[in-house]
DNA sequence: GTGAAAGCGCTAACAT
DNA sequence: ATGTTAGCGCTTTCAC
């Protein structure tokens, strides 16, 4: 068994309480000589307090709880180790819990979490979730990554995701393209529909189609956007014929499936740009390595783990923290998808 | 506050003791009677058990700590997420610390796992900082993905990194490449070492030239395979004389990194696999998407997460299970960038 | 079948 | 400046 507290206490030959005022610096001050005495017990003993001890009695866990749908997804795996990173920094754990986007899953980890007594909760996934009947969510701090939270408590730290596809959408318009086809989740998924709803509003003001056979859902994976672009653009698993309904420019919901995407245009034979222009969302750097270059809505993952963790940490200190409310627009970064700059000649030349 | 369990008992008009019997069915037996009145209050409470309350007394948190290096690496990402997968079903939380294969954080989060009493410990990362001088680790069950590990009480579930690059490296030397690159991750990290072994074994054992220009270490992701690349292909950033000492071939120890290969070889105006052939090391999904389509030794990672991770739990389970020593052998996946197969004909159209 | 009670290791208010 | 002590909420042994 592990030295405990009482057994330093009479090692150094002073009471229990002296060993938590020199570990805790207080609340009560300690006459140096003592301190020395207690912490040369403490190393030479190789004391460690107990945490769960700790917690139960101080009532803090020094972990937070956090909800994500997945991590092989790399906009959320970037977001998850940024946010572990912030967390770890502060002296704070993060238990992680996948979702999956199950309601199931993430009800149950909620309950987790609160029943393991995080002292706080970042939803990266679930946001609605917070409605269930769980009880003691009101008291914690939470920060969700969602435009609006089902309860005004909540933070909510959110992607323009309408305004972001919309720009997006936008780009390949301006590139002459009127059939645009949107590939994107699930669209129970909130952030989905939000991309969705910005490629049909953006479609819409131009009076441009969002027919049903322009869209496509699917799993937010390569595979996924794999599978939603054999759909959208073949016939039999061959191209539809170029001047029927087949668009010519696909908006994307995320990297993953937007690289799904182009091996999918890679396996139909159509040529990103020329036959088939592309735009996504997200930014991640899996999308500077794609063939060819993604053009892409970036949205600042580090900037919205960083504000998330600090703006968590910061009402987990103080609760009179009034909660935030924020959104962020993404940014265009332009590569070789959508049709802006020409192929260079190297590219010309890959496959002659 | 919580309800607690006093609540409940004076609730249901019974004693503590009871409710205790109630939940964890045992160790004494409660009469149908007393449990169905005690489940009602519970569920009109809402009371929820303190979890932090039941491992101080208790003595297991149900929860087990996990080290990885980081999250990005889709390598990474999939073994964390089949091994939280796995957890999650048996009940337990996974309590996930990065280290980026920092030492310092390796030993930080390993005592703080300590000292939140996890009730067991994998490690992908840093298995041999299992010598460092903390306390405690001797009592409880722990796996590392290592070959061999510091203290035999510790379970090894191994990929055989040596052998299997051994294999992709044989195969490119099938294709009748002599030199033959080798991009990997940082030496210090004991699964680059030996794969990086696994290239050298292979090529001397043919006598092929195993020579320090023919290595290049980088960070493992895309940027640190593309930045390899470049430093390896290319003169002041041109591909050197197709007959000096340019690699034919390259054997890359991680997907991701080859990833970022295959668009440093397009960068160049290098074709793959025409100019230089590639073969990499993981088999993640992420290399089922690349142009062209990676040929990569895929090591399974759901099955060594399952192994684990059941592993382990039997070990919490019962104290006598003896620790479990394997390793895995890899298996090639062919696709289109050693030379197996010619390109399809879309894929010499994809440019023209 | 049920209740009383002794802690698990710690924090912090209250004594001295 | 330091010691004493009452819990935090729970599990489980021991009485009844």
């Amino acid at each position: 068994m592990p030295v405990t507290r009482s057994q330093v206490a009479r090692a150094a030959g002073v009471s229990p309480a002296v060993v938590s005022y020199v570990l805790n610096n207080g609340p009560r001050r300690v006459s140096p000589a003592t301190r020395a005495r207690v912490e040369a017990v403490i190393k030479k003993l190789g004391y460690r307090p107990n945490a769960i001890a700790s917690a139960l009695r101080g009532g803090t866990t020094q972990s937070i709880g956090y909800l994500t749908p997945n991590t092989r997804n790399p906009f959320y795996a970037n977001l998850s180790e940024a946010i572990e990173r912030h967390c770890s920094t502060h002296g704070y754990l993060v238990l992680t819990g996948n979702t999956h986007h199950d309601r199931v899953r993430e009800e149950r980890y909620l309950q987790t979490f609160l029943d393991r007594k995080v002292d706080g909760l970042i939803f990266a996934s679930g946001v609605s979730v917070v409605d269930a009947p769980v009880r003691g969510l009101d008291e914690l701090p939470v920060v969700g990554f969602e435009q609006a939270a089902a309860r005004p408590a909540i933070s909510t730290i959110a992607t323009e995701d309408v305004a972001d596809a919309g720009t997006a959408v936008e780009h390949l318009q301006r590139h002459g393209h009127r059939l645009i086809g949107c590939v994107a989740g699930p669209p129970q998924v909130p952030a989905e529909a939000r991309k969705i709803a910005g490629w049909r509003g953006q479609q819409q003001s131009v009076d441009n189609p969002t027919g049903d056979e322009l869209v496509a859902f699917a799993e937010t994976s390569e595979a996924g956007g794999n599978a939603a672009t054999l759909q959208l653009l073949s016939e039999h698993g061959r191209p539809t014929a170029l001047h029927g309904r087949r668009p010519t420019a696909l908006f994307v919901a995320s990297d993953v499936q937007a690289i799904g995407v182009l091996f999918a245009c890679y396996e139909l034979g159509l040529r990103v740009p020329q036959d088939v222009a592309i735009v996504s969302v997200g930014g991640t750097t899996a999308a500077a390595f794609t063939f060819p270059l993604l053009t892409t809505m970036r949205q600042d993952v580090e900037y919205i783990a960083a504000t998330a963790t600090e703006h968590l940490l910061a009402r987990i200190a103080d609760a009179d923290t009034p909660p935030l409310h924020t959104s962020l627009r993404g940014n265009l970064v332009v590569g070789l998808s959508c049709g802006c700059r020409p192929h260079q000649a190297s590219a010309d030349e890959y496959h002659a």
